[in-house]
DNA sequence: AAGTAAAAAGATAATAATATCTTTTTATAT
DNA sequence: ATATAAAAAGATATTATTATCTTTTTACTT
């Protein structure tokens, strides 16, 4: 569904978005360490999402990732589509040239509105409704 | 979602259960060569259904793959638990340690429904049925 | 202005998935 | 019995994903 580099972002993302901010900065070992991830992957994340302008850095001394509330108005599917694409949630689930509702493929009728539903709501959300569920105790990232 | 190998077996697998039986047996190159995938590959696919009696096969002079009455009784969740396994669809989909209903993580209420919907579908619709839907021309393998 | 801490970029490595080719074994038709 | 056609098995190759390491650039602090 998600590749194991979108779920690392995700989990990053968050992580920033509820622990950073413009005077509180993450470098990515520290965040990977906390996070239990792959430091030096997690840093080409970072840098990839940092140039889409999905989330902020600041180099130099006393710099490092983070969110602003700008950023955590983006949709969870920009971190989904920055790292991954969204090329997987296109296209026939079967690989057929031709599949659409009106020539569907044997299972398009059961991936298709399911791989719909996962895009639409990813497109919808914001970061900060993700934060505030896991604020709220609803949700969590350990 | 299904990797490239299940999609070959699921198109590989219906195209027999529409075309084949005791009588007509195909060999993997003809099939490759009529559902367009690549012939070597699709060998190991099914011979690897083969093993796990989702399919048969006879070796030797006009031997070659075959679906019986019997085989098409399979679910479709088998084809893919051979080729694939079940696991990715097991677990937290962010790759948490801890994740179920009770203490889910940001996506899970998003994508539990969704993955569940899908596996218990396949898991109760037979081969036949899927033969069925295309012989009827609601679905298509072209 | 100089030193420094950290991002950014780039090079390299390991692993897993996908694809291809070759050899061996088997069943059956003759 | 023998020849043969085809599955089965195994070895090899390619590609994509995941992971790690090193060097360079940047900007801030003193």
């Amino acid at each position: 569904m998600l590749s194991k580099s979108s779920t690392y972002a995700i989990r990053a993302v968050l992580f920033l978005s509820l622990n950073s901010d413009d005077e509180k900065k993450f470098n990515p070992k520290s965040i990977a360490e906390i996070i239990d991830i792959p430091a030096p992957f997690l840093a080409k994340t970072l840098q990839e999402l940092t140039k889409r302008n999905i989330i902020s850095s600041r180099k130099g001394r006393n710099g490092g990732f983070y969110l602003t509330d700008a950023d955590r108005l983006n949709t969870m599917i920009s971190i989904v589509a920055a790292i991954d694409g969204l090329e997987k949630f296109q296209g026939c689930s079967l690989g057929l040239p031709v599949c659409d509702s009106e020539n569907p493929c044997p299972i398009h009728h059961l991936v298709a509105p399911l791989r719909n539903k996962l895009v639409g709501e990813l497109t919808n959300k914001t970061i900060a409704s993700f934060t505030k569920e896991i604020k709220e105790g609803h949700t969590h990232l350990f």
